[in-house]
DNA sequence: TTGAAAGCGATACCAA
DNA sequence: TTGGTATCGCTTTCAA
């Protein structure tokens, strides 16, 4: 492959001179432009990213660590982080953690090796304390993720008020047998599941519901609507069913709600059902959700991302993104 | 940020010999290495990956050259090649074309500069005269892609043979009204579309049946249920309505039989529905559909692509991987 | 407007 | 075992 010295030896110039038709700089002569442009088609060059990067100490890629692109609300936030970075002429890494604290770390080690300039971290697993170091070596801005302790910009929504909504509402309906989905990792310094749990927990005491254990059902996958037709199925199975379900997820609820009228339960008459995100599948199944603007917190996260790789000062670092209840007829 | 230099001045001894210890080579000394490992410690080092990468002439990631991540389809496809960089040790670079012919040579480029160690060109947009030439500074392969002239690997389903398969049985089922959903690029190089409509124009030519252009939808945005519901709408205007759809994805016929019952149309009484890929809601749903093997497609692409990256011979370099019609209620 | 040359930060060959 | 040093390919300052 032809490299730059190439270039200038056939054309007669200095690498100086290739580097800065290369760069479109000014002073230089139409007479050596020309020369340098055709002698880098007879050779069909194509400068090398990794001596780029190293000389200029950027790379023009930015990392995004999620828990899996298979899901809905990761290729959503996505979707959102992607649109910003093709306006800055970004490339963008995923980086799939699959819910492994460990893999997270690795990943945030792109940041200290400079293979990236900046890290969209989704969700964080593990406790600030093991996160903070690498956040000192480089722009790092936390997605769907809150952390009181964390030093750097922040997106997120409330997941503590948008499940209490959702929960809240079922017990106005009059529900006080409550099913919840709850992933397995309810770690404090989870953003998603923790506040949810908190959230279940706080509701129901108020109304002065007494927890089932048998009504709280962890390791749901989240993102896969057989999932919850698996949920129906166990549900099915119980002597005390509850009458209500907060599913976590709207393809959760979705198969929950298509294998339970497949089996002549009524929805929400037998069974109701919240869903979480307001994914298209809500809408057209007319679910109750919650609402979050899952795009639009790739995008805001990642617009903060990139004004601390170009060293502008981020006015509102910690930023809480908006969520709904959206009531349909499936409560 | 500290370098080998500060190592070496550090636990003095010489870059070499930081080096080595990087790298975990023999002959080192124990003295040299607890030595080199202490200040790599103290000055908290991290090598820097511009500099290796440039030294070394490898980068450690490739690409996946995909129409967009917010597709069912296409995440399924990253979660296979996920799978089978994680084993590699490799990082994957996302690039959404959003079915921008040029953008797909944009990153293509990403090959020439080096900046990735080989690619992954999903559904290629582009007439293999434009690819090739890329092909020629690095490992390429395709996937979800057939094109004859080309001469790098490819995996691919024969859609022409599913989309007929799909087709015959509706034909069999007695109907001649038969709607169709395909994207509104029908370029003779595509893989995706261009065979299913061909397989459709054969089909319904074997069968004596005319083709009818009202029943040929284009532009429906196969990864979202929502344009099902939409479809079922203007269907539903329509006076001689089909009397079967074969919808091109999962997403969309179960968006269009949703609505459809909604509107208390019988499926498959009414209307006969066909999906393509049987993603879960496929089998949640009971949909008609072809079976692919997305995720497998997605680890053999790549398995093929770090045998070419690791310059091993590639034994069977056209692989057509196997699809089957899977008959369920909605038909 | 141009070029020489000093790096950027690592690797690895060749001697010692 | 170790170190000196050339090298990877490009950018940029300093002089001319």
């Amino acid at each position: 492959m032809a490299n730059i010295k190439d270039i200038a030896k056939k054309a007669g110039v200095s690498t100086a001179t290739v580097s800065r038709v290369l760069n479109g700089h000014p002073y230089v002569s139409e007479r050596s432009r020309l020369a340098v442009e055709e002698a880098m088609r007879q050779l069909n060059y194509t400068p090398n990213s990794s001596a780029v990067h190293l000389k200029r100490g950027k790379t023009g890629v930015i990392a995004a660590i999620i828990k899996r692109i298979d899901h809905p609300f990761m290729s959503g936030l996505m979707q959102g982080i992607g649109e910003v970075a093709l306006r800055k002429g970004y490339q963008i890494m995923v980086c799939q953690t699959r819910v492994q604290a460990q893999e997270e770390l690795r990943f945030l080690h792109l940041l200290q090796t400079k293979q990236v300039d900046g890290i969209l971290l989704e969700d964080m697993q593990n406790d600030w304390e093991k996160v903070a170091p690498y956040a000192s070596s480089g722009p790092l801005v936390l997605v769907n993720s809150y952390e009181k302790k964390a030093t750097v910009p922040m997106v997120y929504v409330n997941n503590y008020n948008g499940a209490r909504q959702a929960l809240l509402h079922l017990v106005k309906k009059g529900h006080r047998s409550i099913a919840v989905c709850l992933a397995k990792q309810k770690n404090a310094f989870c953003t998603v599941q923790w506040p949810r749990w908190q959230a279940y927990q706080d509701v129901l005491s108020e109304a002065g519901i007494e927890i089932d254990s048998r009504y709280i059902f962890e390791n749901v996958s989240t993102g896969n609507v057989l999932a919850g037709k698996e949920l129906f199925r166990t549900i099915r199975e119980m002597s005390d069913k509850p009458t209500a379900l907060f599913a976590g997820s709207d393809q959760v609820a979705a198969g929950f709600i298509l294998e339970a009228r497949r089996h002549g339960i009524r929805i929400p008459e037998d069974i109701a059902v919240v869903g979480f995100d307001d994914q298209p599948i809500a809408e057209l199944m007319d679910i109750t959700t919650v609402y979050q603007p899952i795009r639009e917190m790739g995008e805001h996260a990642s617009e903060m991302l990139f004004r601390l790789i170009e060293g502008l000062p981020v006015d509102q670092s910690v930023v809480e993104m908006p969520h709904r209840l959206v009531v349909r007829s499936t409560t």
